[in-house]
DNA sequence: AATTAGCACTCTTACTCTTCGAGTGCCAAA
DNA sequence: TTTGGCACTCGAAGAGTAAGAGTGCTAATT
């Protein structure tokens, strides 16, 4: 074994023991848990590398050594082995996503919840992205006089329905035209494709007075564009708090004020994933790198799920630095295995 | 002044300066900053009175007083005078609140945010309680081939839908027979009376074969039976961090992992308005009358906002027993204003 | 050149001791 | 019933100390 190697397994054993001990690793305690056959003096200077090339750091002069932003990175980047789940963990987590009953939301909402119980930390479920999918129906169903519901059946089988205002005296036969030439004009289009103008164009031939046409237009504009609007499920946050890393109460107060902003951390992983498009499966980001208040001390891992062919959505954890990366990678990658099963099922 | 009322302006005094200071208050404090006409000595003897009645205790032999759960309970229902909102928090509030588009899901989140971060405390709205409602129309749409969409409107202008599998190849023309017979049968019917039962004797001279029609008589059941589920909107749980109550972490982490099960939560509330039925608008729980872990040290303040005559959700706020009752029932209460406005016009 | 033993040095943590002061209870006088 | 006075209690805060884990460096060894 090269010396390079040895440094490397030695910022292996840091990382490893410093995530289950939560103690600054010295180089006695790496000798007696791991069996290097070198004596603690050369660990002692192996470390003193590893901290010149930045990989690992000390809180004190006279404490044991633990991981950087840019050890952790190493780490998970080229020295972590993924290991894979016990039965147990598979058992719990398909329990808690298939008693979900129907709905989307439960689905999304109990996948977050099982997440963030196998991970013990918090979780983070996004409605999927439908702005680029299509509409493939859409009616306008007069429910009394004055309210509508507006149903949108989008690619993928996604339904979205939202109840609007209609003007009180618009007759049921009035309120099917209009449906039936938006739908028509509409048919196959990308959501994003859509604008107040696109609608307006599409009725055309029509005996109904513009004012009450343009408001049923308006009010059928505003259901398209809130089809597409993302939902987050963040689950967990109080699991923060059992954790020593975040024992310092002003630390907790930083990231569960900023994990409250859930539009936040949407907007984030939007971003990360623009960025790191196309590139791995999972984006993981460690301290540092995460360009939110008060998430300096965590890491963020996520992923996609699918809904269909081109529809995704995501899925991920957010815990501390000082985490079992392999571990919670295989835990998200089940609940998103989970998650593509029930849907696909649900839509055939 | 008679010496029994100066005990109870004591108490009081005692209660306005404890939980603005989050000290104990002594007999010299209370001379100062209030002016009453006696000496500390006497202050002393009226508190060691009013600790023998049980309403004040000190926290250990040589230091002030604060008020026990009883002291808290006498103060709320005798001695606090109910002040008014400022016109800026008015201002804030109905901003929040008007901002919501459309969805009453959105209102309600939003009236749970107005509520708590003008509060800074942890603030509750459960989605009305629709059992006792009844069905004003049911229409079952088909989707697409195996797929349907069941559309509620409950009394009072609540709309419901759930999105329900069916027999691949049962036609439209079908559906449509059993849509218009179960909406016959149905029509006016309080939703907590209807059963799978009700549903199948609903549907008697058919042509459709049993197997097919009793899979889409489930699905229309259970999206009924889903219609009354409450939701909660739990907001601002990190705004607890903030507060000294809950510095020691182990107290916010059991408040913040009771909070966390919102159902539970949810229940509770349920509970309590059944029991207190009828009386006050207000009811107001404090410290070990909370019979919910991790809560003693809280005041729970809940009442009632109506969707229609008949309809009402909860709307309340969670704080530490240390909190301003007055200001926090008028904060609730411009907030319920608000909302039973909103959903008034929402359903006009 | 790489490894090792040894040793002086550093720095945190935990504990003890002390002091300070706010607050109390109670007594005797008004 | 109220008041002044006083001894007493107890927590909070600060200082000092000892223990222990860990380091870096030097000189010897392989």
């Amino acid at each position: 074994m090269s010396v390079n190697d040895r440094k490397m397994k030695v910022l292996q054993a840091i990382v490893d023991d410093y995530v289950t001990t939560n103690e600054p690793v010295g180089s006695k305690s790496l000798i007696e848990r791991h069996n290097f056959p070198v004596s603690s003096a050369t660990l002692r200077n192996d470390m003193a590398e590893l901290e010149r090339m930045g990989l690992i750091e000390k809180p004190h002069t006279s404490a044991g050594r633990i991981p950087s932003d840019r050890g952790y990175r190493e780490y998970v980047d080229s020295l972590m082995t993924l290991d894979s789940l016990s039965d147990e963990e598979r058992i719990e987590i398909s329990g808690r996503i298939d008693e979900s009953v129907g709905e989307v939301r439960d689905l999304l909402k109990n996948a977050s919840a099982a997440l963030s119980e196998t991970t013990g930390y918090v979780s983070l479920v996004m409605t999927p992205k439908l702005a680029g999918s299509s509409l493939l129906q859409l009616k306008i169903l007069m429910i009394e006089p004055g309210k509508a519901l507006v149903v949108m059946v989008l690619s993928a089988g996604v339904v979205k329905d939202k109840v609007v205002r209609i003007p009180n005296f618009l007759t049921p036969d009035q309120l099917k035209e209009i449906s039936d030439s938006v739908e028509k004009s509409l048919n196959g289009k990308p959501l994003d494709e859509i604008t107040l103008v696109t609608l307006a164009t599409s009725v055309k031939e029509t005996r109904i007075p513009d004012s009450l046409l343009n408001q049923v237009l308006y009010e059928t504009y505003t259901a398209i564009k809130q089809a597409d609007r993302l939902d987050v499920y963040l689950d967990g946050e109080h699991n923060m708090l059992k954790l020593p890393d975040f024992s310092e109460l002003s630390r907790a107060r930083d990231l569960l004020g900023t994990l409250s902003h859930d539009g936040m951390v949407a907007g984030y992983v939007n971003e990360i994933e623009k960025e790191s498009q196309g590139s791995d499966t999972y984006m993981i980001r460690i301290g540092q790198e995460i360009a939110l208040e008060g998430l300096e001390d965590c890491s963020f891992i996520t992923t996609t799920y699918k809904v269909g062919d081109s529809i995704s959505g995501n899925i991920g954890v957010i815990g501390p630095k000082r985490m079992d990366y392999s571990k919670v990678i295989s835990q998200i990658d089940f609940v998103r295995y989970k998650l593509n099963d029930v849907i696909k099922k649900l839509n055939s």
